[in-house]
DNA sequence: TATGAATGAGTATTCATTCAT
DNA sequence: GATGAATGAATACTCATTCAT
């Protein structure tokens, strides 16, 4: 929706963007009704249909600022660094820390992750950020620090460590970000040097 | 419910689940309608109340029965094999294959985890699957062959590397379950036997 | 929407279609809710959406019906009658009679004729109507007995006269059914007879 | 509402009268908001009930204006011609070039006859054009050139047969409007000196 | 005069669940 | 075991109107 919003029309906006973070955060999209947020904020209905066309249309409002957030982290942390493989870890490091303090936006990516509509847009975050990885994979591969392989594959593998350790070590377990990070950089690093197996590839269990 | 079924009922029960299974996994949980479901396989709403006492009822039926057979086919998987290294890569191979073939599964397991209702279980299943493989770990480290550390962490980690490399190497981009297999063991494997890090653990950027 | 009704259901569905079309007819259809309609019937409004998907269907049904209804009464009123002149007043005479006694099909003709959704139902109901005057005023042309001219065109002329006639005379003044026939019908048999004009054709004014 | 409106205020409220019946006329009066009105011509909402108190004033001014406009058309038609058949005659076709010319209007008297609030003051309208046609008509009959007859119920039927031509040959199948008007033209005085039917009047065909 | 913001009752429609047969 | 019918609270969204500035 394009409107020409007046200070106090963009702070109303920014309160129901906050506010419906939080709920959809705490109590999950569906359940979450427009109703529920503009009881929450003491506001008529009107309001919300005044800053956004639908309920959809917000929450993907909120996707994106939490993307972009996310990736203005990781960019910040690695500026000034020329070492690929520490680049990667200062990522790994930037990522944990962002999702420690803004753990309602983990959670919104994980519901956005498991729908329809809402999945291609996180897919399309998450390409941005593997694809920043794989350009720093192949630059340790080039420089013989990390083992030949997909680059955006192992960036999605580093994803997938991270985006577990955060889940079960940070927020159910409740464990130190700095912590956190520490393993999961190590066991990424590790993973990037690889390790070819016991049992030969190729040589797989029928299926 | 608890209920005594004829050989009948085990059958339209079963068709209940599958066909839902189906559908929750195509069109999401919240979207799928007990209408949708019934009318789907042609039969009136009462039968649905007959053997299940709510749609929720029902998922979490599905969700457990797809944990069990997950869990079996890692079981069977390393059954017979002594190395703990092996054992997890036996592991990690067999929980891909099941994946690939149970897609509907995956996408189920993904909803789960993003609601409040549902996750507690699903990290259930996974907890008991981590700590399987936590044993496994765990007496790859004695063995040496394994860089100390916290088991069950490790465990989540190598979850969280399978999960992300299933859904985009084999859901998304179609690869085959083999080689997805070899990359998600080749990091994993790397990934346990670690990497100190180019920065100093301890030496973090500040908050 | 298809579905198998028991002798209640299809007695439910008949109650809504009269119910509805009296309280669009007096009401107006914008004005008329899917509440009140229910409410009106005491029932609950889950009831509505088992028998129609939508209060559009549940109009056009009903536009449908009346149709039907007028077109049944032409039918049989000029059966038997050869004379085309002839048929033609008797088809005036049993639309007059069959809206005297719908008013409110009429009323709904009328709102129909207003909105583009519904227009073009009216219009193909209408034309039917016309071409079967048509085919009268083509055989009455033959015989010398109507002055020839577009038959489809002058169908249409006794269309408006009869509609006109029928919301003025018998609605708004409740004149007797049987004189407002005969006004409508001496006006149109006469204006099938034509009349050349004062002021020659052609010679129009100017624009 | 009475406001002393300067020059540009007098602009604004014709640009939201011309604009709105316009919008009416295409989507339907109730289909098309005041939020549609005011940012189709991309002003604020306070504008509109500046000049307004309601969408329903708007439009009951719209509809009077139509109805001045097609009343003066008429009246200077005429003038200036004493013989009544004529009168009558140019009265018609004056009527048809002025919907030629104002589909807009045509299509919100068929809306407003639709609709209760509104319909008395079309009626109204119409009773003076027929009044009108009346006076010439009575003067006819007591000439000896029209039968004798309810003035205004012959008043009527040539509305009737005026506007369904409009509508269907005029705008449906969009023929030259001088044509229709030869056509209506030609029915209507034919209808004017009546025909007495095959059917002996009061020979009914039961109820 | 005009704006952007706000109101809140109202709308059509959905849907998990229950009920009578 | 199974059906069609019914419930009614809940949902997202609309919109004529009002208000503060």
């Amino acid at each position: 929706m394009q409107r020409r919003l007046t200070k106090r029309g963009i702070e109303r906006r920014d309160q129901l963007v906050e506010f419906a973070a939080h709920r959809f955060a705490e109590n999950g999209y569906h359940p979450t009704s427009v109703t529920e947020i503009v009881s929450g904020l003491g506001v008529g209905k009107g309001v919300f249909y005044w800053y956004f066309t639908s309920k959809e249309e917000l929450f993907v409002e909120i996707l994106r600022g939490a993307q972009r957030g996310l990736r203005r982290t990781q960019e910040k942390a690695i500026t000034g660094e020329g070492d690929p493989v520490a680049r990667i870890e200062l990522g790994i490091r930037a990522s944990i820390r962002w999702l420690a303090e803004n753990r309602d936006y983990f959670t919104l990516f994980q519901f956005a992750s498991s729908e329809e509509r809402f999945a291609p847009l996180l897919r399309l975050g998450e390409d941005v950020a593997v694809a920043d990885a794989a350009r720093h994979i192949r630059a340790g591969m080039d420089a013989g620090r990390i083992d030949e392989g997909d680059p955006a594959a192992l960036g999605h593998a580093i994803l997938g460590v991270t985006n577990q350790l955060v889940r079960i070590l940070l927020f159910e377990k409740g464990e130190d970000p700095n912590r956190v990070a520490d393993a999961a950089v190590r066991f990424c690093l590790g993973g990037l040097r690889g390790f070819s197996g016991v049992i030969a590839a190729g040589a797989h269990s029928p299926a």
